[in-house]
RNA sequence: UCCCGAAUAGCUCAGUCGGUUAGAGCAUCUGACUGUUAAUCAGAGGGUCGCUGGUUCGAGCCCAGCUUCGGGAGCCA
């Protein structure tokens, strides 16, 4: 190893070991006597100081060592004389790997706002803000596959490209390698698909629930976390066109086991992130706070991001029926004055308002909203005795809706084909699907929920596209 | 896709009633000062006012269209 992390570094006890740093200048102070390096390399949003004597370091390469210049710096690791930080290198040498213009370089030793920072994605993750972001998704990603480790789910990989296009959870993306100016027709004129590189239509997943479905029915529990496309053009903060989604599916889970299941992960893996990225959530609590102070008082939230982390792991998630949920609705104040934008009643699905008052308002706490009438739920989903609901769950957060969506599956294949006919789903599209039910069916359950998501809502981020590296969305996709 | 708002220096913004030479803070550069902490102080440089057209003696400002961005809604994860 021929250097250490700062995050090592800033860890070790100051002996005067010579070590060797290697990051990016973040700022440069020169006083009489000393200069003064700040180095990030990412391994923690922490800086390490480097000091070198005045007149020490040649005139031309100060000159160079600018905000966003690339070095290594070898030197003693030494207790600080500063009150700022405990250690510090003491320079013997500096190598400067990179300059950075400081007329060119875009990131300045300043604020700097998100939408800015969108425009310059490819650099942003050198700044504080995004480097906390990007680390704690890496921790909730590695803490996802931890969870489903350590509790007996097998990861399956469901595939990318898909030739379903009977699951109608969304717009999809076309996969095709036919000439686009000039594609082969059929003789009534359309596209000759059968030309096409995998002789017939195919897309880009939109979800991979329906294979994991196939993996469930013969390896018990699986999950999948793999990139899910939607080619709807959707221009908020909470959807992107290209995601992350993780999906498990669990034979012999009803829709108890579910919820409980649902419950137990995200607080399992928020609390990972708690455990292991302090330095970066401390960091996203007080730069949130700062903003908190620029709104008005109304506006601002009651929790900070760590109150509101530590609140959802340490209470029950309220569990409570579409029906009772229309209930309150419909009994509400808003309802009664007239303030919702859509009305209430049983049989619509819930706006994002109505989700926001039971979460936000009602009970302060996250919801599972159980049992929703079957029209307005997916075909694959149970039907309750009464052949009104379905066992459908989806699980609301405060400020970012729904963050995640499942059920118990329908096991019964006449029930299925039934429903799918009733929607117009052609049951011999999915006859691969439909044989579960045919050979050995059983009762299993699942869920969906979008890895950016959970991390918007980790994060106290307040846009979707500040939680994914390169965003994905309508006319989005420079980078 | 719909509704609302915005676009002025590298960044964040101000710009009065349409009026002559376009303003600030931060950043950058230069100097001073200091074991400094996004240092501080002084000075300097930096502008096709998003694009196209229109109204007017005169447009950063008014009007129309377009583009892009932001917020909200829908679709959803």
């Amino acid at each position: 190893m021929s250097y250490q992390s700062i995050q090592q570094l800033l860890k070790t006890a100051p002996t005067g070991t010579e070590v060797t740093v290697k990051g990016w200048v973040r700022t440069k102070r020169e006083s009489k006597n000393a200069v003064f390096i700040a180095l990030n390399d990412g391994s923690t949003i922490n800086t390490i100081q480097a000091v070198a004597e005045a007149g020490q370091l040649p005139e031309e390469t100060l000159k160079l060592i600018t905000t966003g210049a690339c070095l290594a710096v070898t030197g003693q690791l030494v207790e600080s004389q500063g009150a700022g930080q405990a250690v510090e290198v003491k320079i013997a040498n500096v190598t400067i790997y990179g300059t950075a213009d400081p007329d060119k370089y875009p990131l300045q030793p300043k604020r700097h706002s998100l939408e800015f920072l969108r425009e310059i994605a490819h650099l942003r993750p050198r700044t504080n803000t995004f480097s906390a972001i990007l680390r704690i998704r890496h921790a909730l990603a590695f803490a996802v596959h931890k969870y489903f480790n350590d509790n007996g789910f097998y990861y399956l990989n469901t595939p990318i490209i898909t030739a379903s296009d009977a699951e109608g959870a969304g717009e999809m993306f076309r996969v095709t390698t036919l000439d686009a100016t000039k594609p082969p027709l059929t003789e009534d004129g359309k596209v000759d698909y059968s030309q096409d590189f995998f002789g017939r239509e195919t897309n880009l997943t939109v979800s991979g629930q329906l294979e994991g479905e196939l993996g469930a029915m013969a390896l018990g529990k699986i999950y999948t976390f793999g990139p899910t496309f939607r080619a709807e053009n959707s221009n908020t903060t909470r959807h992107l066109a290209e995601f992350w989604m993780i999906e498990p599916e669990m034979a012999f889970y009803e829709l108890e086991d579910n919820m409980n299941l649902a419950e137990d992960f995200v607080k399992t893996v928020i609390r990972y992130a708690l455990q292991h990225c302090a330095d970066d959530l401390t960091f996203l609590d007080s730069r949130l706070k700062d903003e908190e102070k620029t709104k008005k008082k109304e506006e601002q939230s009651e929790l900070g991001l760590l109150e509101k982390l530590q609140f959802v792991i340490s209470n029950e998630f309220v569990r409570l029926t579409y029906t009772e949920a229309i209930d309150i609705l419909v009994n509400s104040k808003p309802a009664k004055k007239g303030q919702f934008q859509y009305e209430v009643s049983w049989g619509v699905d819930l706006q994002s308002e109505h989700e926001r008052y039971l979460v936000e308002k009602h009970f302060k706490k996250p919801v599972i909203l159980t049992n929703y009438p079957r029209e307005i739920k997916a075909f694959y989903m149970k039907q309750d005795p009464d052949g009104k609901t379905v066992r459908a769950m989806d699980v609301l957060f405060p400020g970012i809706g729904e963050i995640i969506g499942g059920s118990q599956r329908e096991d019964d294949l006449d029930k299925l084909t039934a429903r799918m006919q009733e929607v117009g789903i052609e049951p011999e599209a999915l006859w691969w699907y439909l044989d579960t039910r045919r050979f050995g069916s059983a009762p299993h359950a699942g869920f969906g929920l979008g890895f950016e998501r959970l991390v918007l809502f980790v994060t106290g981020m307040g846009n979707i596209r500040d939680v994914i590296p390169f965003p994905r969305a309508p006319k989005t996709a420079e980078f």
